[in-house]
DNA sequence: CCGTACCAACTGGTTAACCAGTTTGGCCAT
DNA sequence: ATGGCCAAACTGGTTAACCAGTTGGTACGG
């Protein structure tokens, strides 16, 4: 509310039509004003108006019908608000938090491959940790087959939340990761074991072997990147952290 | 590349883009034609274009530059056409797979939560379980207050990654959640008993025991869900669905 | 008094024109 | 031949006008 002048105008108009669900304005299941009069009573034109509320839309917020009008979801407004919270901050992505929910949608993308992949799955997975394996050995840099063959991985999962969650974190994760030099000899040298534990696992089709050596690679991933130079990205959390059993974190 | 008359413009223009990225017309890290060569090579008008670098951008695909260009990411083609099929494909989330989806990363929010929330998130959290309580006292529908009680656990979490995706799923279970009849004598009492035992563990910031407690909570809430009448939404999915061993999680 | 047909106002969808920085290439002075 | 400068072309950002389908009220005919 203080640096509204600041923000980017689709950022208040989101803002604004949060405080309108909270004042009452506008409720829940209810109509809204149309585009047009949401543009005019906030003072801005209805192109942001528009962005606005697409991207209310595409996180479930609202219902737009073409020449009818735009809907509030059936939401209670409190849920609302904190959803739209979450959208106003979504870009605030940290390293470490990546890092950090990776693992579970990982340990779960094993399991259910385990479980459910095809014949033609498998070779998709054998094939991506074939190209993994030939970066390697021609040493090429080999960011991307590995996130490739859990991207592979993932496809076998037959869950398509599960599949673009970990879709949507690979390239933040990519990114940040561009930064860390590989070391092509060793440390890929276990990644890529790691990796074939995994694809005995699912080829067993056994899904607590494939969840357990998923586990034991998002670990290792994890210490080998923190035992890596550091960028300058200003997020340069403790290279010491903590095991995390004794994560405590205090704020 | 068949139906293409009948898809949203805006998919096209995508689609267009990972075709030129796949036949090298624009590569990695390099720079991509103005919104205005696209959109007339491609034969249609700057708005879609637009909207469809923006939902690009959005996704960590390119980085638009005002006055300047775009650039596409510096990741490779292959790795970019994976994330742009998962942006196409976006919308198909059926309730089966979000409800799978959601137990690893509840368990994990819990984990975490225990770990790291505050005496200020831990008021939080009780006040939501407390809510919960008062709207089943008197009567009144649940599912909301339930989500709400999550949603604070996830902000204790101080992890924003794992905090967005769950925020992200909330929408979409709750509105293909809401043909359920909710029973408010006997189910929700259990679900009630079940979040007390997730509030003792992050009092006692038990890890472990959050995780367990949480797990149990997901479990028994998607079997109460499979006990309830199906809707009409087509994903059937088959009730006699594997149990899930334990938790190996324990490291 | 009721039912129907029509028209005006309003909806979101779409297009094109305009704006202010940035880049670039050529011209001119040195 | 070279260095600097200026204007034209081009960039994404923004605005407003136009389009087609929907709705709701009203006037007219029964």
């Amino acid at each position: 509310m203080i640096d509204n002048q600041k923000e980017h105008p689709t950022d208040r108009v989101i803002r604004s039509i949060q405080a309108m669900l909270h004042d009452g304005t506008i409720s829940s299941g209810g109509k809204m004003p149309s585009e047009r009069v949401l543009a005019e009573s906030l003072g801005t034109t209805r192109g942001y108006v528009r962005i606005a509320l697409q991207r209310l839309e595409h996180y479930g917020v609202i219902t737009i019908y073409p020449q009818k009008g735009i809907y509030v979801s059936p939401i209670k407004p409190i849920t609302l608000d904190a959803i739209i919270n979450n959208i106003l901050r979504f870009k605030e992505h940290d390293i470490a938090s990546l890092i950090e929910t990776r693992r579970p949608l990982e340990i779960e993308s094993a399991r259910l491959a385990a479980l459910r992949c095809t014949p033609e799955d498998i070779e998709r997975i054998v094939q991506a940790h074939e190209n993994f394996k030939q970066a390697y050995n021609e040493g090429k840099p080999t960011l991307e087959e590995d996130h490739l063959f859990h991207l592979a991985i993932a496809k076998g999962t037959c869950n398509t939340v599960l599949e673009s969650l970990i879709t949507l974190i690979t390239p933040e994760i990519i990114t940040m990761n561009k930064d860390f030099k590989e070391n092509y000899s060793v440390v890929v040298k276990h990644s890529l074991e790691e990796h074939r534990q995994i694809v005995l696992a699912l080829q067993a089709k056994d899904p607590q072997r494939a969840m357990q050596a998923m586990d034991i690679h998002m670990e290792n991933s994890r210490k080998r990147r923190i035992g890596n130079p550091v960028p300058q990205t200003a997020h340069t959390s403790n290279t010491s952290e903590e095991t995390y059993e004794t994560d405590t974190h205090a704020r």
